[in-house]
DNA sequence: TCATGTGAAGGAATTCACAGCC
DNA sequence: GGCTGTGAATTCCTTCACATGA
């Protein structure tokens, strides 16, 4: 069946991400077809998570052989909507968010303004990643660019002047919730935030609502707190880790 | 009824982290008592969530009234096993790793080493957050430190020196399988990774088996093409996000 | 014979609604 | 009355096993 209104689940479509990952990297290395065991192996699930996972976006397997790596490639690009440009600010440029400047998006993803609340950082010039050029297959060396950070009052504005789809949220902790406030009344619409849960819940968490802002989390502490409870649990191989004693 | 073998569930476990945040905060404000719905709007979840969670750990709710606050963070600090230190190493001290060397993990996570494969970073000097005094009250002035950044050579006789419970990993993507194994063979038992997935699937993703190293990833660039699809399904109200128009 | 695509079974997480206690 | 704790219902996800087609 094609997609009909694609109801394609939300763990699969994290996985559809590594999916991508794994067919750039074999495309490179100039693989030309692969398995769903092999994807699975690059993206550390299971062949069967794969197989289903595609299966949510058309079939373009050949049974009995595998999938075409380049065909793969391009229907994954395709459906995460990744065949069209988006483009982001970073709001917060201490050391998170100069790393995240430098940090390999994908080609689709270009850094088109930076803003920081503290005047220290105000007026700075950093480095951007070069422009990817669209058609040209020259190899001419990437145009260098720098961009100067702002202040939040000069948002407004700029938003109205450059098409943002999205920021990087990556200031600190105290003023999180306020600035991802400013960064909606400015009419960004999504959000991937660094740091704890932005708590004035005007914005939904992960709901595809209306026409709000969308709102992602990538939560460092939570990941770490994981791994701790993780080898808590693995060190103490039969007993319960040290929860509760109490009685009834 | 109390934990037994505690088959705390995945998901619950990553929102136990967020209430531990809460109820922080919750204590910082002076705050004496709390409950399910004040509670899930600071952690951007649903009330019934926060009941069903905590009710995981045991009850200490007092029902018609809501929950102790400093009881509240006692016991999940407790079950996340926050009671004792945790000694991470952080491997790769480019920008990335020089922001999670800054960043606040708890008193409870403490920079033990650095490491890093690229000899130019190796002999570098890099300033660590201090140690928590643990049983003074008096406030002296934190003892600042400086590490110095190791070749991964050292690794193993440090490891057998220095407890070391987990690694940060923050290397460059092509390396970061390997450097992964090596951390395994020098004995480390916890991973937080940030970049792609290890792929030699020698060890298990988020598996809570016999006694091989647990990873934990921290995926970006997962999370950003969540919310660039998230952005294009909203955006395109009824249609679908052009995915396949092929016939049956 | 091979590996995909898929119905169906099983398990996990979310959500509801209300009983129980303050 | 108010809010927690919890069975039961629903929805979502994973996993299996095999039919399908190259």
């Amino acid at each position: 069946m094609t997609d009909q209104n694609s109801p394609l689940p939300s763990a699969s479509l994290s996985r559809l991400a590594l999916y991508l990952r794994a067919a750039q990297e074999l495309e490179q290395r100039g693989v030309l077809a692969t398995s769903s065991r092999e994807l699975a192996e690059l993206a550390g699930v299971q062949p069967f998570h794969v197989r289903k996972d595609l299966a949510y976006l058309g079939r373009f397997g050949r049974r009995g052989q595998g999938y075409a790596v380049a065909l793969l490639r391009r229907e994954l690009t395709r459906s995460l909507g990744l065949n069209r440009r988006w483009q982001y600010i970073v709001v917060g440029l201490d050391l998170l968010g100069q790393a995240l400047l430098k940090a390999d998006w994908g080609e689709e993803f270009v850094c088109v303004g930076l803003f920081d609340p503290s005047p220290q950082q105000q007026g700075r010039r950093l480095d951007v990643p070069a422009l990817p050029q669209p058609f040209t297959l020259g190899q001419l060396p990437p145009v260098p660019r720098t961009l100067r950070v702002r202040p939040l009052s000069e948002l407004a504005d700029f938003v109205q002047k450059q098409a943002v789809d999205m920021a990087f949220l990556c200031v600190p902790t105290e003023i999180s919730s306020h600035t991802a406030q400013q960064l909606q009344q400015a009419g960004i619409r999504g959000i991937l935030n660094f740091g704890p849960a932005l708590n004035p819940p005007h914005l939904p968490q992960g709901g595809h609502e209306e026409n709000d802002t969308i709102v992602e989390q990538v939560d460092f502490q939570v990941s770490l707190q994981r791994l701790a409870f993780g080898l808590l649990r693995q060190s103490i191989p039969q007993l319960t880790p040290t929860l509760l004693e109490n009685p009834t």
